[in-house]
DNA sequence: CAGTGGTCTAGACCACCGG
DNA sequence: CGGTGGTCTAGACCACTGT
């Protein structure tokens, strides 16, 4: 890969190489916060590429929040937050461990049911008797129970997904993409504050009435097609929701 | 202001006006979900500007999620969310206004504080001993109370704000860009669930140990300083979030 | 004033999709 | 194969910043 140059003949876009290059100039400690970088034009001639394609790599960098620019000043490097790849769709094992902990699960259902109405409309199902794909899961991290999901997946034809695929791979998005080639891309979520009742109190190892986050996801795969419907409860001591916002 | 045509002698960049006729088109449903729109090249020649002023505004259209694009196939229309410009750094009163309610607010402190330790570490205040501005509110929607914020603000020198110039403006944040030129940019959030303790209960007209969505927000200035941090406890049973996650 | 990022042009070639 | 979006170029002028 490209350490501080562009390779023309790469498969990956200039843009994107520079992209990368700029990245691992943050990472490495070469550009520090709020440091003046080059300015475009001698970007541009000291890697051999035109100023829109040094324009459109720094974009991506602004973008995702890592520079800041000023006209008529020059362009910054921005200072360090939490995690700068917030608001990316993520699945549980994904965000777990980079928290840096062990994620894992125990699978409590799975196969077709008939869709509760919650879903049947996030979905947009027709007939509100149609069949749906269900997995329930317990997660832990570093083994201890810190939520219930409740997935509903809307499989292209009648697919099924098995027990031990599901274990294999640990995170059904991976499973999802590689066996059936659906990528998540778009997500919206809303998050609520809720009190456990027993049942949900047993699995999580806590006492009714303590505090749960709970939260209700809708994924749209690549297609812009709904692909998934998830409601999840998290332990409100063990379990913290992290969101950027920006103007 | 442009309908339908480009006015080259505008101030606004013709990227925008695009992005804006662009939008309009939707509004107005001319444009409907999953409808392919005009090619670029066809786009190019109807409003007499470039492709890449083309690409300008379509990308704008796209990253916020009105659009998606598919390489060989064109243009499409994306169907509607629940909301649009989810992940926007909004104001509780912009927030409540959003959503249909009528905002409120009781102040119930404000002034210089000492600031207690988280505050002073997200505000990266050097000498603990240093003075911070501290408002206490109470905030309401519909004339119940909903939540309790306590934000405590970086002002430049050392100014004051008065309880009249908050009340009269009743957004905290129009009236820090008003009176200081200060735009907030770029804000992390963490949410938590927990449960109400006797203070909190009192304030909210609830009972000890009903969930709360416990919300903590660090906002950066245009100048890339932290300007604002903010902890608020929102009643779990009248307040949800709502966030946006792409790939 | 010189230097920066912001906008815009006209044109080129590529990768991918569908018929 | 033609049509689409994706990438890239070389160059131009503007708006803003600091000296």
């Amino acid at each position: 890969m490209a350490y501080n140059h562009i390779d023309p003949l790469s498969a990956l876009p200039k843009y994107h190489q520079l992209y990368k290059i700029f990245l691992r100039k943050i990472e490495e400690g070469d550009w520090i916060a709020h440091q003046l970088i080059p300015p475009e034009r001698e970007l541009e001639v000291n890697y051999q590429v035109s100023r829109t394609t040094v324009r459109q790599a720094l974009s991506l960098m602004g973008n995702q929040g890592y520079l800041y620019r000023e006209q008529g000043r020059g362009t910054f490097v921005a200072p360090p937050k939490l995690q700068q790849n917030l608001n990316l769709i993520k699945g549980y094992s994904e965000s777990i461990l980079e928290r840096g902990y062990k994620p894992g699960q125990k699978i409590l259902f799975l196969g077709y049911v008939e869709p509760p109405p919650r879903a049947c409309e996030q979905l947009e199902l027709e007939k509100s008797n149609r069949e749906i794909f269900h997995i329930k899961r317990l997660r832990f991290a570093n083994n201890k129970p810190i939520g219930i999901q409740d997935t509903y997946l809307k499989l292209p034809g009648d697919k099924y997904i098995t027990e031990q695929e599901l274990e294999e791979r640990g995170s059904l998005y991976a499973l999802l993409e590689e066996t059936y080639g659906l990528i998540p891309t778009e997500a919206i979520e809303t998050l609520e504050a809720t009190l456990a009742d027993e049942g949900e109190a047993t699995l999580l190892n806590i006492h009714v009435g303590s505090p749960l986050l709970a939260i209700e996801r809708t994924v749209w795969s690549q297609h812009h097609s709904v692909m998934e419907y998830l409601e999840a409860s998290y332990r409100g001591d063990m379990y913290k929701y992290y969101a950027r916002q920006t103007r």
